[in-house]
DNA sequence: CTGTTAGCGCCTTCAC
DNA sequence: GTGAAGGCGCTAACAG
């Protein structure tokens, strides 16, 4: 079924037609009305790809790169760029790359093969140079999210991932801790780098040594970060914090805590980076680094869709956006729990009703 | 740049060029290798709308309808799918509706308009009656998981949640209960009325009457489920064992917990339905009906492949695939702590050890 | 108001 | 081996 069959049921032209199913062009309302009718009954739909091959680009797709669709806080960010997406007109594709640079060189691909519109990235790397090339030189724009590729200066939304670590490892200080170790994330990743940076300036600022056996790898995924916690606790001498440098490392650290018989607060102190929502209504009391996920999703599809739309734009300055990171204290940053179990939990109740208000605001973008 | 320019560049015609890059027809190594130099040079990339419009359907796209991607039942779905489209050779979109049947509405039309081989999907409800027949008139396979369109006959990727519902309930019972309640999900989608019928047959055959005032909506949202909660927890005789219809109902569940200061099996019972993996590295000990939700989008997406590929089969009996849940009790299950803390958590590590395997094995697909 | 024509970028005959 | 011609489904420009 196509247009040249209907415009034939019809007794009418091919391109009466497009006016019709266009509306644009003047048609006899009487003829209209016929031609929609046949549509109607034909169940004809318009083939988009030949729309968009006369039109130049006419679909308004564009797509969506993260790393791993299970870390909730992508998919947050997902529902961010999708309602934006949706706001704007246009057809968000997911991709999900796993964190394998192969996979996304191929979605890049796609992304060219298929004519999107723009792309909103998370690299699973900074320093990937085939990637990066391809990327220079797609012919669409480019926001990048949360992470960022090396040597490039697209757009972006970011937040301040030093800041935000110094504040949670300072948090840990305060709380009388010098043996703060770190589950750091890929070094090939920009926030991976940043939280390194901002734990390093913290124990700086404090005149705290630096200790190498007190930063183990936990490549953002709970797997290493457990195996990170078994070597940090392996230690003759032991830290007495950790500093988690993503969910799934704090994931990974739980996990190990759990098996050991050892809680927050009690046995050790912990912050972590990112939210995990459902623990808020445990009785886990995970102090955390939290980020507004949804509205990095939805600055970066509005960024990108200005950067679409205005194509003389498109070389002029780059756009970057940063986001504040607010470190929420719930009670895990403290030394040994220095309050009684009573008293703790009815901290911990008014910290819910701040993160319930928290969500909303969240939403409300 | 189109496949023109690049003979022109190359003084061949634009079939030679067609010959070389689709690897197909005889085209000299020398005539060849110059093209490929000037395609690599260009950073020529040919234009999958042109190319599939001569050729019916050439791109391989299949589409994944979810209703909420925070959900991490779906978010894990999708890789699931994800991993098997790969495999296959498809690239496959993911829409999120966000429970929003208009928007699921778009989808439809968009997959038909931009030609998808096929259609993975989860509908927000069985009942409606617009996208059920827009649905059965898409002239591509569809597969179902999880959810249905009410009436239709798809393939599809389903777990017996009666089953599920009632195994779980009777655990319940088995610990002394008999006052429990359901949060439900929204009976317009078939694992919320299997699940509430599960409830049913489970009380029913231990001879305990319904109460009415026990079933409460959910939604398969967390608000709606704290709501629910309220409710019950207000009746004069409020139940002491509820059973969660999924994942998000419980956190709603949790988070009224929380508030009020109860805690799992000690003053009140609990099941849900769905996993919360971090919950397995907490103290909460949520029992629950886990599913092989990788799996299942793994095999949904393998039967859609069957069917996009054995055309003439199309018309064949529907496969409908039914994958078995797994009753996984971690503490909260029993009336009362009857153990004490101690022994309770060795429990809990011998659980997470199995917890470990069943991953490993979830992935083994 | 409506029809005819040409062309979007590519592939696939069919000649040479 | 290679080129020319026609067509995929649709829209836009130009005639009427």
């Amino acid at each position: 079924m196509t247009i040249n069959d209907i415009a034939k049921l019809a007794k009418v032209s091919p391109s009466t037609v497009s006016r019709v199913l266009n509306n644009n062009g003047p048609v006899k309302e009487e003829t209209k009305k016929r031609i929609l009718q046949i549509v109607e009954e034909s169940k004809f739909v318009p083939n988009a790809f030949a729309r968009s091959l006369s039109n130049e680009n006419l679909i308004n797709n564009v797509g969506l790169i993260v790393p791993n669709i299970d870390n909730p806080f992508f998919a947050t960010l997902a529902e961010g760029v999708s309602a934006a997406a949706d706001e704007c007109g246009y057809n968000s594709f997911l991709f999900n790359t796993n964190e394998d640079v192969k996979k996304e060189l191929r979605f890049l691909q796609t992304s060219q093969e298929q004519r999107l519109r723009g792309l909103l990235m998370v690299p699973v790397v900074e320093n990937d140079t085939v990637n990066r090339s391809y990327l220079m030189r797609l012919p669409i724009p480019v926001v990048m999210i949360d992470r960022e590729s090396y040597n490039t200066n697209f757009d972006g939304v970011f937040s301040d991932d030093i800041e935000g670590a110094c504040n949670a490892v300072e948090a840990l200080i305060q709380n009388g801790h010098t043996k703060i170790a770190q589950i750091m994330g890929p070094l090939t990743t920009k926030p991976g780098r940043a939280r390194l940076e901002g734990y390093r300036q913290a124990l700086q600022a404090h005149g705290i040594p630096y200790r190498e056996e007190y930063v183990v790898e936990g490549m953002f995924q709970k797997e290493a970060s457990y195996e990170g916690m078994q070597r940090l606790m392996k230690l003759k001498d032991p830290p007495t914090a950790i500093f988690s440098a993503n969910n799934m490392t704090s994931i990974g650290v739980l996990k190990y805590l759990k098996e050991h018989h050892m809680r927050l607060g009690r046995d050790i102190s912990m912050i972590g980076y990112d939210d995990i929502k459902v623990l808020e209504y445990t009785d886990t009391n995970l102090s955390t680094v939290s980020r507004p996920v949804h509205r990095m999703g939805y600055e970066a599809m509005q960024l990108l869709h200005e950067r679409i739309t205005h194509t003389d734009n498109r070389n002029g300055a780059r756009k970057r956006i940063y986001l504040g990171a607010q470190l929420i204290l719930r009670g895990s940053e403290r030394m040994f729990a220095r309050t009684s179990g009573k008293k703790e939990t009815e901290k911990t109740k008014a910290q819910s009703q701040r993160e319930m208000e928290k969500d909303e605001e969240a939403k409300d973008v």
